[in-house]
DNA sequence: CAAAGAATTTTGTACACTCG
DNA sequence: CGAGTGTACAAAATTCTTTG
């Protein structure tokens, strides 16, 4: 019995979709067909524990080959397969579930599993024909589905929480208390509105971890701070979506940067930050900068179209990322934030980042 | 003492509950 | 209903333990 849940069954819907579809779909920034730019698809590739797997598309039959014999199967079985899986996975409401209808079909095509095998970081490769440039790159995509619920760009941690100093007054220990028990909706708002009330001001030092400084810096040496104030606006205004927190940041102008011209440092250092996260970098672990195979996004949508962003066609990408994400707030207990605390005599608050896909 | 395997902890993801 | 929050489950990483 083969489960999963929404995301992976998207994985193998993702495959049948393509190949019925035999052709890739641009998305733009607001997740919808670019008209008039399409990729036919040539092949898909696929590894699975036992081996990796060739999809190629020949006029309406799929060739299926990875071990001794070729499979040929009708593409016209690929489009209701897909159908019928979209369907299945729409109307499921348990967190896994199996779909045993789908199963044989799977197992007569070289599926055995839904997760490509660890190890292999794509999710999916293709390999599509580029008329503009003739040319026949191969494309590494991880799937993101919108038939679940919406997943996180970036984790919390405490690897991602950003360290301030509270400036300008001296608390007791009455008042750190009182405080730090605020527990209304939004605590974290409410307790740095109290501090601000005070009179405190929140000076930003550093983030909690090394590595994750580090990270950012190599992509942009400002990023720390950059971020820094992005996180405190969401924290102390009404905003989330990251397009307003960028464009809040910039009118503020907090580095001073010389915007007579209109340069867009902000939106230019984020948008290399988010792509640098979407294609690997890990708060936790040394980024090299050197990408990871898998170059892009595919998206199912909700009507079960799939969209494709690649870095292949940097701009859309970079668009799609920071219009559809937004950050949000994580479990502060678990990541151990929003609490004031003394350290060397000196006062400090600790805000987290993390970062999730709007819907 | 190194390699392999088991156990434990950390990190990542999905989702359900609650409250305005 | 939607944002905010906690938590369940899963995968990965790390540490501990055993064995040849």
């Amino acid at each position: 019995m083969i489960t999963g849940n929404k995301g992976e069954w998207s994985e193998i819907y993702a495959l049948f979709k393509l190949l019925g579809d035999k052709q890739l779909f641009l998305g733009n920034k607001d997740i919808e067909k670019l008209e008039g730019l399409v990729y036919p698809i040539i092949k898909i590739l696929r590894s699975e524990n036992n081996g990796n797997f060739e999809y190629s598309i020949q006029d309406e039959i799929i060739l299926i080959s990875g071990n001794e014999e070729i499979l040929k199967i009708p593409i016209s079985e690929f489009k209701d397969k897909a159908l019928f899986l979209l369907n299945a996975i729409k109307k499921n409401k348990e967190r896994t579930f199996s779909i045993p209808e789908i199963e044989d079909f799977m197992q007569s095509i070289n599926c055995f599993s839904l997760k490509a095998s660890s190890s292999a970081k794509t999710d999916i490769t293709i390999v599509v024909h580029d008329q503009r440039t003739n040319q026949q790159p191969t494309l590494g995509f991880s799937i993101k589905s919108q038939l679940g619920s919406p997943s996180t760009l970036l984790n919390a941690g405490k690897t991602t929480n950003f360290i301030f100093n509270i400036v300008g007054i001296n608390l007791t220990e009455n008042e750190i208390r009182d405080i730090n028990s605020i527990a209304s909706r939004s605590k974290i708002m409410d307790r740095i509105v109290q501090i601000q009330n005070k009179g405190g001001q929140f000076v930003f030092v550093k983030t909690e971890r090394k590595i994750f400084s580090n990270n950012l810096v190599l992509i942009d040496s400002l990023l720390p701070e950059i971020l820094s104030q992005i996180v405190f606006d969401f924290y102390s205004s009404e905003f989330s979506n990251l397009t307003d927190l960028v464009n809040k940041t910039a009118d503020k102008n907090p580095l001073n940067f010389d915007i007579e011209n209109e340069h867009k440092f902000y939106e230019y250092k984020i948008k290399r930050f988010l792509t640098d996260v979407a294609l690997g970098m890990m708060p936790s672990k040394v980024w090299t900068g050197k990408y990871d195979a898998t170059g892009g996004y595919l998206i199912v949508k909700e009507n079960g179209d799939v969209l494709c962003y690649h870095i292949y066609n940097r701009n859309e990408f970079e668009d799609y990322l920071l219009n559809n994400t937004k950050l949000d707030t994580a479990s502060s207990s678990r990541h151990g934030f929003g609490e004031i605390y003394e350290e060397n005599e000196e006062l400090y608050f600790k805000l987290n980042l993390q970062i999730r896909f709007t819907k």
